[in-house]
RNA sequence: GUUCUUGUAGCUCAGUUGGAUAGAGCGUACGCCUCCGACGCGUAAGGCCGAGGGUUCGAUUCCCUCCAAGAACACCA
């Protein structure tokens, strides 16, 4: 519809790039708006009106519309025939052409020999929705979890390994050979990691020891190096488990500790460059603009005890990736108030011309997920609830309301639903709004819901199941019969706009609230026609071949956002 | 303190090139099952779009001031 208009326009000697056609706010005066002939007013200084009105007189010649109209200062209200809406539903394509661009995604973050916790959802769920949305419309990706596998907190673990089993091999400095297993689970880990944390903060012998320790790793020690490469595997193998229960899957499990490689080779580069300073004793790369309102301080590269930081391992990251992958972008899914952060290692990647000006370096941040009482979710206790911990509850909640005629395969159903009502809910605000979580809202069967999504997909699919079973056939539409027909009919043409503005905004929510617009518009279908009893083949087949093309457009969508359908509920 | 973000129905939130009568969900009130899954559907009430000013044909959207809440602000990640 929209190339319709550009070609009017350009008959009438308009040039418009971009051109948006939108649901009408009017439906009385017509099903779809568009409002450029005022814009376009403005531009060539002609009357608005007088543009719309050109417009309509070719555009009414058109069969494809049933209805064109002006209204107000330049309006134009447009109405499509019912032949043009079984010609869109008879030859349907929701596909989109390879594009030779790729996209590098950074989401997930988790931190090895951590467990991954309730602040890690919303990058998974987001990142990995945006990753699959990005290669529906046709682009390449890679994605990356960025594991935090190096540093401070490697080297307390480490270390309070080294208290507890002074035995062990691995802490043998001059030993040579193969090390034998250990026994070293992640819950244990789990525990150290938190002991080790605080007990430094307490202690500064310890700190001191746990920062030698530190450095035995960074300086590659073979004992030290060896037991980190064990302690990775254990922790990876944990952290694989949780995302795929998310349905989240990377290309790449890479982490600082690969960009650390890198670290002294850009070091090098940065000298040739001239860009780094001497400041108090520390060396910096000044990013601020002369037009930045706040002044944003210059990037820390190296510690004034000649150690590095996490900025510096950040533009190693860049540094690495630009070298190895060379993407057209880089999304960085990450909280929000990580910002200024970023910023400074965006403008330090441009500056020192590691990252080209044509290559996009993107801040994608999002909005905390909090506790029902609008401060950062917590335990009873007050630690930090643990990811795996709200999905049981999740899963649990869900499983009390599962319907008690279904006797199979309860928990896999209630997994399916606990992961859809996470991901729903969590999906559904902007990305860089708060939320709050809500155990009864997010569960409940009424209203935006994970569940009640599912149930009216599932409906969609039983539904075609049975018409299967009484041999009815449905090729193609062929009539359209009763208003929420048309409706529905009306809001699948939304299909290419809401992927492309999700797209442009990096958010799902066009996504999960045109999922449940399609799922209300087809219920309310549903109940408007008895569909297995209608005695009309015509209309019996056209209204079933209306109901696949829905369900079809409903897996595209649970599948972009990484929910599975479970085969009842 | 500085800067940024947010303030839309009782509650939770949509609302991107400025556009017509500001939209959803929950909750509330009243209806709809001899028929494909009622775990469903319909109807209604509910708003000075934080306050005040400005820009123009027109502002929830852009600019300024104020009020309120949150976040970030170099040797942690």
């Amino acid at each position: 519809m929209a190339d319709k208009i550009k070609d009017a326009l350009k008959k009438l000697d308009y040039e418009v790039d971009d051109l948006v056609v939108t649901e009408s706010n009017r439906p009385d005066l017509g099903e779809f708006q568009y409002n450029g002939a005022m814009a376009l007013a403005k531009t060539y200084h002609k009357n608005p009106v007088e543009i719309a009105n050109m417009l309509k007189d070719i555009l009414v010649k058109d069969s494809f519309f049933k209805d064109v109209n002006v209204a107000g200062p330049g309006f134009l209200n447009l109405s499509i025939s019912d032949e043009a809406l079984i010609n869109y539903l008879n030859n349907p394509d929701f596909s989109y052409a390879k594009k030779n661009k790729l996209i590098f995604l950074d989401y997930g973050g988790a931190n090895v020999a951590k467990s991954l916790h309730v602040g890690h959802l919303r990058s998974a769920n987001i990142g990995e929705a945006l990753k699959r949305l990005c290669n529906y419309l046709g682009y390449e990706t890679i994605s990356d979890t960025h594991l935090g596998d190096w540093g401070r907190p490697l080297g307390l673990v480490l270390l309070e390994l080294k208290k507890r089993n002074p035995s062990w091999l691995y802490f043998k400095e001059d030993y040579e050979g193969e090390y034998p297993k250990v026994e070293i689970t992640s819950a244990l880990l789990e525990e150290i990691y938190p002991y080790a944390s605080t007990k430094a903060k307490e202690d500064e012998e310890y700190l001191k020891e746990a920062q030698l320790m530190t450095k035995k790793l960074q300086n590659g020690e073979k004992g030290i190096y060896a037991l980190w490469q064990e302690i990775m595997e254990i922790s990876k193998k944990d952290i694989k488990k949780i995302y795929d229960r998310l349905n989240t899957h990377y290309d790449l499990y890479k982490g600082e500790s690969d960009a650390e490689k890198y670290v002294p080779e850009m070091l090098d580069y940065l000298d040739k460059q001239n860009i780094v300073e001497e400041s108090e004793g520390a060396k910096v790369i000044p990013v601020s603009l002369p037009n930045d309102k706040l002044e944003i301080p210059p990037m820390l590269l190296i510690k004034s005890d000649g150690g590095i930081l996490y900025s510096t391992t950040e533009l190693a990251t860049i540094y690495e990736r630009i070298k190895i992958n060379n993407p057209s972008e880089i999304w960085y899914i990450v909280d929000k108030r990580q910002e200024l952060h970023f910023t400074q290692v965006f403008r330090a990647a441009y500056k020192s011309k590691i990252a080209s000006p044509s290559q996009k370096l993107v801040f994608a941040g999002f909005g905390t997920m909090n506790g029902s009482d609008g401060k950062p979710f917590k335990t009873r206790d007050g630690g930090v609830m643990r990811l795996t911990d709200l999905l049981e509850s999740v899963k649990k909640e869900s499983l009390k309301r599962l319907n008690e005629n279904i006797l199979e395969n309860r928990d896999s159903i209630a997994e399916d639903i606990a992961i859809s009502t996470v991901k729903y809910a969590d999906l559904l605000p902007n990305r860089e709004t708060d939320y709050n979580f809500d155990l009864e809202k997010f569960c409940s069967l009424d209203g935006k819901t994970g569940p009640y999504i599912l149930y009216s997909t599932i409906r969609m699919k039983s539904l075609l199941a049975k018409a299967s079973e009484n041999n009815y056939k449905w090729q193609e539409m062929k009539m359209i019969k009763g208003s929420f027909t048309r409706e529905l009919i009306l809001l699948l043409t939304n299909f290419d706009n809401v992927l492309n503005n999700s797209f442009q905004a990096k958010s799902l929510n066009d996504i999960t609230d045109y999922l449940y617009r399609l799922a209300t518009s087809f219920n309310r279908f549903y109940t408007e026609n008895i569909i297995l009893k209608e005695n009309n083949e015509d209309l019996r087949e056209s209204w079933l071949y209306l109901v696949s093309i829905v369900y079809k457009v409903n897996k595209i969508l649970l599948d972009i956002l990484a929910i599975n359908v479970p085969e009842r509920m």
